[in-house]
Parts: C-alpha cells; structure tokens; sequence
RNA sequence: GGGGGAUUUCCCGAGCGGCCAAAGGGGGCAGACUGUAAAUCUGUUGUCACUGACUUCGGUGGUCCGAAUCCACCAUCCCCCA
C-alpha cells in the first residue's frame, strides 16, 4: 500500500471566488491546477463558465480546462481517470496538485471511487428511455431493490442508469457500488468549501457576474459554438438561454434574468452539495476582508 | 358621456354558494445525488398554542344557516361605442 498522493480542493458555489484563491494557493504552495468543472472542461466554452483567462491564470499551469469538443459526451467516468492521471503527474513532479471547480460529483468521484462500473451499451440505455417511469421502476425493485429504496421513482435518469448497470453487466448498481466506492478518500486531501454566510450577497455577486460575462462577449462567444442536439454542454447555464434569444424566443434582458436565476439556484444545489463533504475545512468569503486573509488560514490549516 | 370585462395567497393563474387556506405553474426555502451532474429528482411554501383554531381572495356594506364565489355602492385597470 502506497502512500497516498496529498492533493487541495477548492470547491463551493459558483461564483464564490475559487479561482482566484486556487490561483493564489498554487503560488504559495508550488502548486498546479486542474479543473473539476464539467464545464470549464470543454473548448470555446470560457466566458460562460467562468474559465480562467491566461491573465487570471498569471503563469500558473492549468490542466484540463478547455479540452473537450463540445460535441464529445463527457461524464464523470471520463474526467476521473483523466484527473488522477494529472495528479500523478504533477506529484510526480513534486508540485502540488490542486483542485479547483464546482461540480461536486467530479471531485466526489474522484476521492471515493476506485473504479466505474464498465460503460454500457447505449443502445440499452435508448431502449429504456422509451419505457414510462412506472415500468422502469418496477423493474428496479424487481433487479436492485436496494437501489430502488435509495431513487425515487420520477428521478428516471437515475432509475435508468441503475437499470442499465444491471442489464448491462449482469450486477446490480448496488453490487458495483459496494465493489468500487470507498469508505476513505484515495488521496490525502484538504477540502476547502469556499462559500457565502450571506446568502444574498452571494446572489448579487451571480447577477453581477452574469452581467459582466454578456458585457465581455458572452454573446459572441455562444453564436461562435455549434452545440449538437441535446448535447450536455449545450445544457450549461448561459448558454442555452442565449441561444433562446438570439432564435427570437426572449429578449436579452429575459434571457440575462434567466441566467442569473438558473446560476442562483445552481449555487444552491451546489451548496447542498458540498455539506456532504464532511472532512472539508468551510471558508466564508464575508469573513473576512480580503482574499489575502483566506490564503493565510488556509495556509495555517495545510501546516497544522 | 354610454356599454362590457377585470381585481385571488410572493408572481402568473384556476375557482363562480358549502367538499377552499383556496388547483396548477413560476419563484423562494430545505433536501437527495457516484457514467448526462451548470443535469435530474424530492419535500415545503398564510399565521399559530398546528389531527384544531385564527386571519385571507381590491374596499365597504348587504343577502344567506354558510360567500373568493350572489347583490349594492366605491376604487383601480382594460376594451368597445361616442
């Protein structure tokens, strides 16, 4: 038993400021960044996600921003051996590897699972999507009652993945989970949930961000992506409200309001989220006065 | 000046005499989540001493055992004729 590779996170809501303690972390640390964003992850896609600019990145390297074709369907099973592969590499390398994104299944994933069930045939997961919720659902308590305990029966891209597991591979999503997540985190790794106490301050940061982005080109850069039909990064908040109003459906300021209250309410899931995440070390950015006082207690709390 | 229609809980919007604290949707709030996760789904949303009581459906006053629902007047908005 190796030891395990020591890694930091910094996650939390959307526009919280993550990159820009990530960015300051990874200077004080000897550090390198790589994305935990099932967004930031994909080309073109870098005013809307909030990517860092190459001025924000201030020659700090980054690693899996940005490499993704926006046609590609990319999943968690695609970013977590990618990610541990960079881990290694950076450790390998003596630098810090550091974690920086929103997307809480990614970094889950990552930290507690050693391994995927195998990819299954999509054309059992088309099969199944034709079926109505009710069926799909006794077949679920019929195969994995268990799982069908823990899914409600509506969620039926849960109650559909569940199924594929089993008709795909001959076990049970129980089976596998119980083969492949892991009690303990497979890295040595420092969680830090950088978040608001007051919720609404949060929200205005969101409005005002959502703004900024149109102002810098939003538009632009969304007339300048061909997403495919029903592709997942076409689903990215922003993106597909634009879309909306450059087809005519609602006028730019409809479409900036949408934004911002989808990217509000996905703040909150992700807040939701994140509380899961026990061992994590929370930083509320109304706390203090300056980012520079957040790198400090994050700092302390590495060398403690 | 004359005729008609509207006014419902945070918003939109059903209700048209009891089964209404009032459908449904949105929003808010809380939560779930391990191969679509910026997705998907769940619960809750008048107040309280909460299996019951109380205050609500523009305002006031009526009718009725009983009104958001009927009547009268007032207010505001919309439409048509002048």
């Amino acid at each position: 038993m190796s030891k395990k590779i020591k890694i930091v996170a910094v996650v939390g809501p959307t526009a919280g400021g993550k990159t820009a303690l990530a960015i300051e972390l990874a200077k004080r640390l000897d550090g390198e960044i790589i994305c935990c964003d099932s967004m930031q992850i994909y080309k073109k896609m870098v005013i809307g996600s909030a990517a860092p600019t190459e001025k924000e990145k201030q020659g700090i390297p980054h690693h899996l921003f940005g490499f993704v074709p926006v046609e590609k369907n990319f999943s968690a099973a695609d970013y977590v051996p990618l990610a541990r592969q960079k881990i290694e590499e950076i450790a390998s390398r003596g630098k810090l590897p550091i974690l920086c994104g929103g997307t809480g299944l990614y970094l889950e994933s990552l930290m507690y699972q050693s391994d995927y069930s195998p990819s299954v045939d999509m054309k059992i997961r088309d099969e199944l999507n034709k079926k109505g919720e009710e069926e799909l659902y006794e077949m679920l308590e019929k195969y994995d009652p268990e799982a069908a305990k823990q899914i409600h029966k509506n969620n039926k891209k849960r109650v559909v993945r569940a199924l594929e597991i089993y008709l795909g591979t001959g076990k049970t999503k129980t089976e596998w989970d119980a083969a492949t997540r892991t009690k303990e985190s497979i890295y040595d790794a420092r969680v830090f949930v950088l978040s608001y106490r007051d919720r609404e301050i949060l929200y205005e940061r969101i409005n005002r961000r959502v703004d900024i982005m149109v102002e810098s080109g939003l538009i632009d850069e969304v007339k300048g992506i061909d997403f495919p039909e029903g592709s997942t990064a076409g689903e990215a908040i922003g993106y597909k409200e634009l879309r909306g109003y450059l087809s005519g459906k609602a006028t730019l300021e409809e479409a900036a309001n949408d934004i911002k209250q989808a990217t509000r309410r996905y703040a909150k899931r992700q807040i939701t989220w994140f509380k899961r995440e026990k061992n994590a070390l929370n930083l509320y950015a109304d706390d203090y006065d300056k980012l520079e006082d957040i790198v400090n207690i994050v700092l302390n709390y590495l060398t403690s």
